[in-house]
DNA sequence: CTTATAATGAATGTAAAG
DNA sequence: CTTTACATTCATTATAAG
């Protein structure tokens, strides 16, 4: 069992803990002002496999940790979670029995679901009970993935009508299902006494309509004591709505409080507007996806940008992931980075593949300059030969997002044969070619000869991504693993393009700190860009890709030095110190973290931001704080 | 053991139509 | 404005083959 480690580093204001225990990640970031409770699972993908019941002492998740000095790095060791097996039949009935449900109840649940996953026996009791007892069944937040950032949002609206201990950060993360329950119980008690303030009243009766407690407490909170039910309602339903558009809802008030009193005629208009508020606020895709600027087209009105001062360089810093991930993870990514907003690039406009990928940096965004030669920026001009074979009812002049899989041989053999069968005729039928372009667009088949396509070989791919033929080449490299590792690679002269702007800033060279290198992405922009390359320290876990990286550096003659770990985890403030003592400091800090639990072809573990191997995003953000840390504190001496 | 193959949808956003 | 249709996506895994 994995002992858990908090490292808490002070910085400039912002102190960020980071806990780690077994399946799951905790992350709990501490602002000057606000405090954000980050509660994550990795494995599982569903909420309830934390066990949020766990009222008792032994089942404490988290240490809380809380520093006003400004102290050097503190490492805090927890406690081992108590093991469900030893929780006793009698004390899982007295840990039920004490939310308010009665003992027959109880047995009969157990009885249902077994005795060991209090999750399942606590939902199977919220669903019988309100089978059995009159109020229905509870709306939104209890499966809600997001029901933690809506916590976060609002962390102390509950306060003032609960029990718990504000100095306990593990409180938070109770199953918000029990705390509901557990109110309604008590409320509806109280009704019986006759003892129910208006305010309560009106709890209870949303809350009996099949409300959760905590959205009806939110929403009077917010519209303030006066509002009828009615227009509670409509709150809980406009801040739902919101939740599903994203789980980011603004800090200030989400709605004016006369507005919530107006007329029936303007509450279409009213949830109008709440809708295109919270569409605005949060991060969107732009269209066309070309960030703040591309070589190819005009830019976009904005081209500059103002950033706060603890985002500035140097060090410098560079991250990359892709952009369609599942809701308010880049609000995550960029609440960590800074606040800086993503700018969103699609590499098509630099390649004849598409690439859609957000990116976050600090680096000015004036006088970009292309790599030179220009890449073929159409599938025609890429592959001038599959231009013989290229039926004129394939429109296609881009290639879709290189991924790491390709097409099987039985799938171009099936769209072979298919078009065989009408080979006499001018055209296939619409029928015909409708499927075979929607397996040539999901696979990004090109044709290879006569109603014949094939998936790209590895050294093309390389091409379309800006790597140098044959880079991925040789080394002992399986082609599978070829596909894979091209597949997760950057697109270099998308990324050389944003940071051409170095090459001015530091005629003499840079020293770089390269996270998840990969293939070298980032290294071999740089290279081409003709920027000097002093020292990199490149961490990267496949030993096949930190020799592709290796051969690639002796290959090109590098004069400076290139230092390579293994694992992002691993490398803590004292390695750190070491090399930038060595080194004298990074330049530039540059990272793509995993996304294998963001992409959309993942169909196995899209678990989010929280995912198993997505979740490395947080080491990203700890190294480049930790530099930014050591590099701030050394001028400072 | 390594490597290649083939099968495995959902989430999200955008454009179009009603 | 709402509904519908359509397009896209840095992947995982069991299994066979070498």
């Amino acid at each position: 069992m994995n002992d858990y480690v908090a490292e808490l580093r002070p910085c400039k204001g912002l102190r960020a803990l980071f806990t780690k225990f077994g399946d799951h990640v905790y992350f709990i970031a501490f602002y000057v002002s606000n405090v954000y409770v980050q509660d994550a699972n990795v494995s599982g993908g569903d909420i309830s496999d934390v066990d949020w019941t766990s009222d008792d002492e032994s089942e404490t998740h988290l240490e809380a940790v809380t520093s006003s000095q400004p102290t050097r790095t503190e490492t805090i060791v927890g406690n081992e979670e108590a093991s469900s097996s030893n929780a006793t039949l009698s004390k899982l009935i007295g840990q039920f029995v004490g939310m308010g449900f009665s003992e027959k109840l109880v047995l009969k649940a157990i009885d249902e679901n077994g005795e060991e996953d209090p999750d399942s026996i606590l939902n199977w009791i919220l669903t019988f009970s309100t089978l059995e007892e009159s109020p229905p069944q509870q709306l939104s937040t209890n499966s809600d993935p997001c029901s933690s950032d809506y916590n976060e949002i609002f962390p102390n609206d509950l306060s003032d009508m609960d029990s718990w201990s504000e100095d306990e950060p593990e409180d938070c993360l109770k199953d918000t299902g029990t705390y509901k329950s557990e109110k309604h119980k008590m409320l509806l008690s109280l009704a019986e006494s006759g003892s129910l303030s208006e305010k309560e009243e009106k709890l209870l009766a949303l809350a009996n309509m099949g409300y959760a407690l905590e959205d009806a407490e939110i929403a009077l909170e917010r519209s303030g004591p006066e509002t009828s039910v009615d227009d509670l309602i409509e709150f809980i339903c406009v801040a739902q709505m919101a939740r599903e558009q994203d789980c980011y809802l603004p800090e200030d008030d989400l709605k004016p409080k006369h507005l919530l009193n107006g007329s029936s005629k303007s509450k279409k208009r009213k949830l109008f507007e709440m809708k295109k508020k919270v569409i605005e606020e949060s991060i969107r895709l732009p269209n066309p996806m070309i960030g703040y600027g591309v070589p190819s087209m005009q830019p976009p009105e904005r081209v500059h940008r103002s950033l706060p001062e603890e985002a500035r360089g140097p060090p410098y810093f560079y991250y990359e992931n892709v952009a369609l991930t599942p809701k308010g993870v880049w609000d995550t990514i960029s609440r960590f980075l800074y606040d800086i907003e993503p700018e969103f690039v699609d590499s098509k406009f630099f390649s004849a593949c598409a690439r859609k990928r957000g990116y976050i940096h600090n680096l000015p965004i004036e006088n970009r300059f292309p790599l030179i030669p220009l890449p073929p920026l159409t599938i025609q001009q890429a592959f001038p030969l599959s231009r013989r074979w290229w039926p004129t009812w394939d429109p296609r002049d881009k290639l879709n997002c290189i991924q790491t899989a390709i097409a099987s041989a039985k799938l171009t053999e099936r769209i072979r044969t298919m078009l065989e069968r009408h080979e006499g005729d001018d055209d296939p039928p619409e029928a015909v070619q409708r499927a075979v372009m929607e397996q040539c667009r999901k696979w990004n088949l090109v044709w290879v000869g006569r109603n014949k396509v094939a998936p790209l070989e590895p050294d093309e791919v390389e091409m379309l991504l800006g790597f140098p033929k044959n880079h991925t080449r040789g080394g002992g490299i399986s082609r599978t693993d070829r596909y894979k590792s091209l597949g997760n690679s950057f697109q270099v002269d998308t990324v050389a393009y944003h940071l051409s702007v170095l090459k001015d800033m530091y005629p003499h060279g840079i020293n770089m700190l390269s996270l998840f290198s990969g293939i070298g992405g980032a290294e071999v922009a740089l290279h081409r860009l003709g920027i000097k390359l002093n020292n990199v320290v490149s961490i990267e876990k496949s030993k096949a890709n930190r020799d592709i990286v290796r051969s690639w550096w002796e290959q090109t003659n590098q004069t400076g030095s290139l230092i390579d770990f293994d694992d992002v985890q691993l490398f803590d403030a004292t390695r750190a110190e070491q090399i930038i003592s060595s080194i004298g400091g990074f330049d530039l800090v540059v990272g793509g973290s995993p996304c294998n639990n963001l992409a959309g072809s993942n169909r196995v573990s899209r678990d989010g931001l929280e995912g198993k191997e997505s979740s490395l995003f947080y080491d990203y953000f700890r190294i480049l704080d930790l530099i930014k840390c050591i590099m701030g504190s050394n001028r400072a001496v």
